[in-house]
DNA sequence: GGACCCTATGTTATAGTATTACAGCGTCAA
DNA sequence: TTGACGCTGTAATACTATAACATAGGGTCC
């Protein structure tokens, strides 16, 4: 995936993260504090701990705002100098998915952090920017209506749906064809 | 979470093609015939060569009805006697992928024989059963255009879409729970 | 307090998926 | 013949994910 805008803090306030796309100048802090804010009711519908490992693992993917690899957390946070094991992320991307605060993008094995925003009982359709990294979770009822037909049409009984997206975001597209 | 097929989700033979679930007790080999002898126009429209490898690869793949892994295409080819490096079964897949002979099961890090009879223009909703691990290619116009929709309406240019669903076939929930 | 259970984490090892780099070989056209 | 090109072989390695077993801490019940 391309490499996501990290340390990017330009300045203006706002406009939290939210599922679409940030504005240009978008100041991330905010939205990443929100997510850690939310995930502490996430865990305790779902009688889970919020223990520290699970925060630390999601603090680092909500800061990306991208879809990051299992050993890109861990190398950002052996950077910051909390070195974890492979598996123990991994069990905390588990914890962090049952709680709905991660999804995986499925299509590049990798996870990213819901922002909340969409209908947390039905999941999104992702969009991907292939270009700056950046994922935005759009509720779109009808599209997976659509595929639910699609699976009544067969008798098939559905489990999991995945619809993913990926190309190139507006500000991307902007930046490079004017 | 899951790395893809493995040992687990064993098939029962059989099944087949075409693009819905194949009915009950279905002989499976026409299809596959069927299948090799596309790729020999798919090939050719896309000026490729359709070499004894890639055959062999398809052959391999078509013949599960499934989406079966790289090294489980490398593990019954060598039950049969051809004993392929992982690089040279990944060529053979990116050839494969690139003619429309075979389409990747993004979510499992698989892999399945495009049988033909959806539209080679679209990329269908494919439906892949947990039990039996059947695929079934189903055109989703209005599905895929409700994506494309959400795409607009966020200035997001779209280079790939995928639409996958995990559940269980008419078949498999009639066998387990009549 | 102690026994017990449950959840979470640590450690080690290993399985499964995919690619890079470089060399050789066959075909075809100039 | 030479050179370009596409395909395959070999070796090494990177990336993704899980299994198996051990330890630690909190809660509950006696």
């Amino acid at each position: 995936m391309a490499p996501g805008p990290k340390g990017s803090n330009a300045a203006p306030p706002l406009a939290a993260c939210s599922v679409n796309f940030p504005p240009p100048g978008h100041n991330h802090q905010p939205c990443v504090s929100a997510t850690l804010a939310r995930a502490r009711s996430a865990f305790e519908t779902c009688g889970l701990k919020l223990t520290g490992l699970r925060l630390c693992v999601l603090g680092e993917i909500a800061a990306s705002h991208r879809a990051i690899g299992a050993y890109e957390i861990i190398d950002g946070l052996a950077a910051k100098g909390t070195r974890l094991a492979p598996v123990s992320v991994y069990r905390a991307l588990q914890a962090l998915t049952a709680a709905g605060m991660v999804h995986r993008f499925e299509s590049r094995n990798a996870y990213f952090a819901c922002h909340g925003g969409h209908d947390g009982s039905r999941q999104p359709v992702v969009l991907a920017c292939l270009d700056c990294g950046t994922i935005a979770e759009i509720d779109a009822t009808d599209a997976f209506s659509a595929i639910d037909a699609i699976a009544r049409r067969h008798d098939f009984t559905v489990t999991v749906r995945i619809a993913e997206v990926a190309g190139r975001c507006a500000g991307c597209t902007g930046r490079k064809s004017p």
